[in-house]
RNA sequence: GGGCGCGUAGUCUAGUGGUUAUGACGUCACCCUGACACGGUGAAGGUCGCCAGUUCGAAUCUGGCCGCGCCCA
């Protein structure tokens, strides 16, 4: 293990000729744990930068989605802790309630054994196995991708701290009136036989049938009313018929009293607002203990009377309105019991197939059986107003931006929660009743009795709770609260919340909504939303659908890093994307890049030379190439900086792919190669040797929070100051762009590009080396190409190259390529056709971009309203290009194919 | 049904009023040139979904239409 002085020397470690990602990581991943590199500071200095890793569900195992959030995470972790920044990034794991006890009953049921019939301890030992068995895997998923996570801080949501906060905030809100308990309509799971939030509903079109049933009138006259309803079983808790008020076809029946099928109860026909008329026949039953609408029909019509429930916890039928031969079917059975009672009756009119929209829960797949049910809620608007002000107010920003929308729609809108759940693995609601006296309180410690009449015959209330009722408190709850700890008062509030916004209702708004209740702080100022992972049929990524990859797999044949950048190049991380083999590929070739560019670096770095602490002296003498290539270092750490500092982190990696391939490994380096490999110590080998060491440096830096892995180790063989690249500093505005040198540089790497392009037309052999030629046209440029010869002869693999005075006469047996600077030819090969196809190709082009500015300059309109800039720009440009064509001609008619100007 | 968003080369994508429309993958041709074939060089490939409008000027702004996606009912 290399550890090195703060020194410029020898601790530097050879590099391998092949990269290979696995050593590497395993090395400097036991690195950063060994020196506790990642571990926050207990009294740091200001500012901190603090994140909360969105604890996963203990319920499985990590996605590629997770990955991407967490690249995401470490790159802004690990920058702010290169600039310097206390940095703490706090991990933990989600209890999960029902998701967690839906896995355990499953794995439980294949080895035969019924959850429900377990005693609560052994259940509670069943599930504890369950956490801790996947908590040490998402950890070690986690440990592979090399995050930057500070694991001595390691939280879990049902942990005795977490309880704790979790008591204290509903017997906060208990005691504010936010929380109480109410019978409401509840999304119920029959299959789990407990209430779910409105969140964990989902609806789906499906197909279904649709019944008609014949209501007779109650006082026994011919016909009745019909009824179309997807649920005929439900019959049985019928309390009215009712149909619009401005309905002409029902108005006779208003009134009117119909005898309900099944049960001969007698009911009246109503009116409501809320049926809707073009709806089978208009007439609609209302059945007010399994359906919302009819739920609050029933609440307008102060009239009709409550009748008892027909199902069970399980949606099985009971009571005292169900038929003894009936009681204990389940809605299915009961749905046929009833349909062949009814054609039995003559009363089943007519069914037909249709569409509809069924509502699951997400957690067991069941169709939600709405259910009246005593339940325990949060207030929701006096929390929402809060966190909608401070998004609006931009206290709290969202990434992008779009989906401030669909935040201000849902909160706007937004519904009472319902908290409690029926299950076993959870926080118990904290109130109590006293058998004695009867009164309902709230504790954060167990009670031992009752404060009102201290009696300790005391019940307490047999549900738990939501477990998002605890991980709204998650950035807080994780740094201690409700305890004055240091880390809250060092890294609260967090800074940046980073997630998928598929929880963005679930989780985003409702942590905004408790930080700012309990802490009276936003508990981020940002969230940034990560897109949704796509598989290669196009489907999105999730634990559900089981196609995601274990991200070990791919850690452990691809490598962690060439993982994290697969995840932010090409793809926006921030938009939905494909993952797979491509995008691997692409990312272990950058990889592979970097590494060799390290290693030619290196070659070219003798043993003795110090670090690069500052950008190499400019002078006069310095080379065209190296000003280029610091201007465009510049110009990359720039927009690196500006795209993370608004949380565009693909944008910053393709920044850094571009100038790494592009930049340096294409062009730099393929100039410099003559200097580096000339004589020995001459001062221009020494310049191009501290360029490249500087900028190769430099872009290890920027790139390490994106592949921390490869990036430490190729520093380690940099000469280098400090222990860990991890925690080197982050460069910081050393130099600046340089146009005039760009500017300079362009016509040089144009006639690259153009005398390359001769080649290939001309079907030179790549081995081969054609005479050439440059005439520039002007007296400046000529003095460049004459310094800038050998760069050009040995890039587009020339010689001799020419450079001619701007007037002088043209070669013979050349083809040549018109360039805004000037003209660049190549000899003929023996042999080779006249061929001025391409010429004139680029001629026509030429051409037609020319009429395009002459048509706007000949617009009056133009050439009042534009900017002069833009007039002028044009007529710069038809300048160009008549010069341009006019040179083409000059070409085209010497080779005997003349054309004119027209 | 309501709302929101998105349609740019075969695929993914950059580009919020004037650019010869960006890059990646894929395709084709040539090349194992002493960092890298996980590579190099070159090339082909786009009526910027369609139709109107605003403007001197529209991939970009507005409206309508078509298609796709998401959220909510």
């Amino acid at each position: 293990m290399p550890v090195a002085e703060t020194s410029a020397t020898p601790d530097r470690t050879p590099l391998a000729a092949r990269f290979e990602p696995g050593p590497i990581e395993r090395r400097w991943q036991q690195e950063w744990a060994r020196v506790a590199a990642f571990r926050a500071p207990d009294r740091p200095k200001e500012p901190t930068f603090a994140l909360a890793l969105p604890p996963p569900n203990v319920t499985g195992v990590l996605t590629m989605g997770h990955m991407l959030g967490g690249t995401v995470m470490d790159v802004l972790v690990r920058r702010a802790r290169m600039q310097g920044r206390p940095t703490l990034w706090v991990p933990g794991v989600d209890h999960a309630g029902l998701a967690t006890q839906v896995e355990v009953r499953r794995r439980l049921s294949k080895q035969g054994v019924r959850f429900e019939t377990l005693a609560r301890s052994e259940a509670l030992e069943h599930l504890e196995k369950w956490r801790h068995e996947h908590e040490a895997r998402i950890r070690a998923q986690f440990e592979a991708a090399g995050f930057s996570i500070d694991w001595s801080r390691f939280r879990y949501t049902k942990d005795a701290l977490a309880s704790r906060a979790t008591r204290e905030a509903f017997v906060r809100l208990y005691r504010e009136g936010l929380i109480y308990r109410g019978e409401r309509m509840v999304n119920w799971d029959p299959r789990l036989e407990t209430a779910i939030s409105d969140l964990e509903v989902t609806h789906s079109e499906e197909e279904g049938t649709l019944y008609y049933v014949r209501y007779p009138w109650a006082d026994g006259s011919p016909g009745g009313m019909v009824v179309a309803t997807a649920r005929p079983e439900t019959i049985l808790g019928d309390v009215a018929v009712a149909v619009h008020p401005s309905d002409t076809r029902h108005f006779a029946a208003v009134g009117r009293r119909v005898r309900v099928p099944l049960v001969d109860r007698i009911v009246p026909v109503i009116t409501d607002e809320a049926i809707d008329p073009a709806f089978g026949t208009g007439a609609l039953k209302v059945t007010p203990r399994h359906d919302l609408v009819d739920y609050e029909i029933f609440r307008r019509h102060p009239d009709l009377v409550m009748p008892a429930e027909i199902f069970d916890g399980r949606a099985r039928l009971h009571g005292p309105d169900v038929p003894a031969e009936w009681q204990g079917l389940d809605r299915d059975l009961a749905r046929e019991r009833a349909v062949t009672e009814l054609e039995a009756r003559n009363l089943l009119v007519k069914r037909e197939r249709f569409r509809h929209s069924v509502a699951r829960s997400e957690r067991s797949e069941a169709i939600v059986e709405p259910r009246l049910s005593n339940q325990w809620f949060v207030r929701m608007q006096p929390l929402a107003a809060p966190a909608i002000a401070a998004v609006r107010e931009g206290r709290i920003r969202i990434h992008p931006e779009r989906w401030n929308l669909t935040y201000f729609r849902w909160m706007e809108s937004i519904q009472d929660w319902c908290i409690s759940r029926q299950i076993l693995w959870g926080h118990p609601i904290p109130v109590y009743t006293c058998r004695s006296c009867g009164n309902e309180f709230a504790s954060v410690p167990e009670p031992s009795e009752c404060p009102s009449c201290h009696r300790s015959d005391i019940a307490a209330d047999p549900d738990v709770l939501d477990t998002w009722f605890t991980s709204w408190m998650w950035p807080f709850l994780a740094l201690g609260w409700p305890e004055p700890t240091g880390e809250l008062a060092h890294y609260y509030p967090t800074k940046v919340l980073v997630t998928g916004r598929d929880i963005m209702f679930f989780w985003v708004a409702r942590m905004m909504m408790a930080g700012l209740k309990f802490t009276e702080q936003p508990p981020f100022f940002d969230v940034v939303f990560t897109g949704m992972l796509r598989d290669a049929e196009g489907r999105r990524m999730s634990k559900h659908l089981g196609n995601s990859p274990d991200p070990l797999d791919v850690i452990r044949e691809r490598g962690a890093d060439t993982l994290r950048f697969s995840l932010t190049f090409p793809n926006p991380v921030e938009e939905d994307g494909p993952f797979g083999p491509a995008p691997l590929d692409g990312a272990r070739n950058f990889l592979t890049k970097l590494w060799n560019v390290g290693r030619f670096t290196l070659l070219h770095t003798p043993a003795d030379t110090p670090a690069p602490r500052a950008p190499p002296v400019l002078g006069s003498e310095t080379a065209l190439e190296d000003r280029w290539i610091l201007s465009r270092y510049a110009r990359t750490r720039d927009e690196v900086d500006r795209a993370l500092a608004s949380f565009e982190v693909s944008r910053a990696a393709s920044a850094l792919y571009q100038f790494l391939w592009h930049d340096i490994a294409d062009w730099y380096l393929e100039i410099v190669k003559d200097r580096l490999a000339g004589a020995r110590g001459s001062p221009t080998q020494r310049a191009a040797r501290a360029t490249l060491l500087f900028v190769t440096e430099r872009t290890l830096r920027l790139l390490h929070p994106f592949v921390p892995h490869v990036t430490e180790e190729l520093w380690h063989s940099y000469p280098h100051d400090g222990e860990l690249l991890a925690l080197a500093p982050w460069p910081e505005d050393e130099l600046a762009p340089d146009p005039a040198a760009e500017a300079e540089m362009e016509p040089v790497l144009e006639a690259v590009r153009l005398l390359r392009r001769l080649r290939s037309e001309e079907n030179i052999r790549a081995d081969q080396v054609s005479p050439a030629w440059v005439r520039p046209g002007t007296p400046d440029r000529v003095t460049l190409f004459r310094r800038q010869q050998g760069t050009v002869e040995r890039l587009a693999r020339v010689g001799p190259l020419t450079i001619l005075a701007p007037d002088a006469r043209g070669p013979e047996n050349a083809s040549s390529r018109v360039a805004p600077f000037g003209e660049v030819s190549i000899q003929r090969p023996e042999g080779s056709a006249e061929a001025n196809e391409a010429l004139a190709r680029e001629r026509e082009k030429l051409v037609a971009l020319r009429e395009r500015s002459r048509a706007r300059l000949a617009d009056p309109g133009f050439r009042a309203r534009a900017p002069a800039a833009v007039v002028r720009e044009h007529e710069t440009k038809v300048e160009e290009l008549t010069d341009r064509i006019r040179r083409i001609d000059a070409h085209l008619n010497r080779n005997g194919s003349p054309e004119a100007d027209p």
